[in-house]
RNA sequence: CGCGGAGUGGAGCAGCAUGGUAGCUCGUCGGGCUCAUAACCCGAAGGUCGUUGGUUCAAAUCCAGCCUCCGCAA
């Protein structure tokens, strides 16, 4: 089988998703229709957003489906279509089997992490508060469980030290993308190998709660540091100081100490915690838009040498 | 009509209830101290108080409308 005879349906919602289909067309595979979740409200004004996805697949003319689930009649646009291979990227949504045994080729799927770590549905979040130094993509053969099925290819990538989610999050789409798409045709060609994955080292990355946010500056420097950009920019890490939450939306770790939740200086904002101190570069109280630590600390006229209980 | 907060020198805030001198912390500029400094001391510049109208002898402050920004919820 080549490439242009290959039906593909894609199936996928978020910026990454956008991104493979992206690829994908670019490469020249047949995309015959493309499955994504329904357009949601969004912001304060709550417009009725469509998924990324689903402005790429219409600005190609490809055939776009948001069915609430895929049991039922719904699967019937599916099989109209008679894919040769679904691939997905963050869906959303479970596969149930009579869909996965449907391709000849199979459905393919691209997580974003090392498989068997950090299945589920925040692979790339937990990494980063879990202070891992890499990470990685993994194209694997979708059975029935929850990321559990066999691995045809991975690829590496490391985590920088103060490497936000959203900029991990970019740099795996942009080297996640390419390798989906070399993977997809190794496929397609039949030069591929299904590695079973070793299900006792599995672990789990559910999705996150806004109830993590809450710390203090009990916790060591690092651990804090991890949560921060692993949760940024939600559900984000926050901090009380009077009557008020405190989001912090970027620091950095310090080699200073001193007693926990004790400001080191205003300028920039340090403020030592168990183990180490941390540096708030940028901070945002509750009901204002983010700002310098050291202006929020001109504000409220803190001192070096002041604590946060 | 989802709930709520906010617009005051370059930044972050106070002042508003009880109208009457433009305040604080930071930054900037100049000077001083110091081996030195992001530390400390002295001094200076910089504001039509979001906007429009109303009340008043007098409005940042009271009243009405408008604009903009933000938090929550979804």
């Amino acid at each position: 089988m080549n490439k242009k005879d290959t039906k593909i349906v894609f199936m996928g919602t978020p910026d990454i998703a956008r991104q493979c289909l992206s690829q994908l067309i670019e490469d020249g595979y047949n995309i015959v229709g493309v499955f994504t979740r329904e357009d949601k409200p969004v912001g304060r004004k709550q417009i009725l957003t469509p998924p990324p996805v689903k402005l790429v697949a219409q600005e190609h003319d490809i055939p776009v489906f948001q069915p609430k689930n895929l049991k039922g009649s719904r699967k019937d646009d599916l099989s109209a279509l008679a894919p040769d291979m679904i691939v997905v990227v963050a869906y959303g949504r479970i596969l149930p089997k009579e869909i996965i045994d449907m391709p000849a080729l199979g459905c393919l799927n691209l997580h974003v992490s090392l498989l068997p770590k950090y299945r589920g549905a925040a692979p790339i979040q937990w990494a980063i508060i879990n202070g891992e130094k890499r990470t990685g993509v993994s194209v694997m053969k979708i059975d029935e469980g929850l990321d559990t099925g066999d691995v045809i290819d991975v690829l590496t990538i490391d985590i920088d030290e103060n490497e936000t989610r959203p900029r991990l999050f970019e740099k795996v789409a942009e080297k996640g993308k390419e390798f989906l798409s070399h993977v997809v045709g190794c496929v397609i060609e039949g030069d591929f190998t299904l590695t079973p994955q070793d299900h006792e080292k599995a672990t789990l990355a559910p999705p996150l709660k806004k109830e993590m946010a809450d710390f203090d500056f009990t916790a060591d420097a690092q651990t804090l540091h991890n949560k921060i950009r692993g949760q940024f920019p939600w559900p984000g890490a926050q901090f009380t100081y009077g009557d008020k939450t405190v989001k912090v939306l970027e620091s950095r770790l310090r080699k200073e100490s001193g007693v926990p939740g004790q400001i080191l200086s205003t300028k920039p904002l340090v403020v030592a915690c168990a183990d180490g101190a941390l540096e708030l570069v940028t901070v945002q109280p509750r009901g204002s838009k983010a700002m310098d630590g050291t202006a929020w600390c001109a504000g409220r006229r803190l001192k070096k040498g002041d604590l946060f209980q």
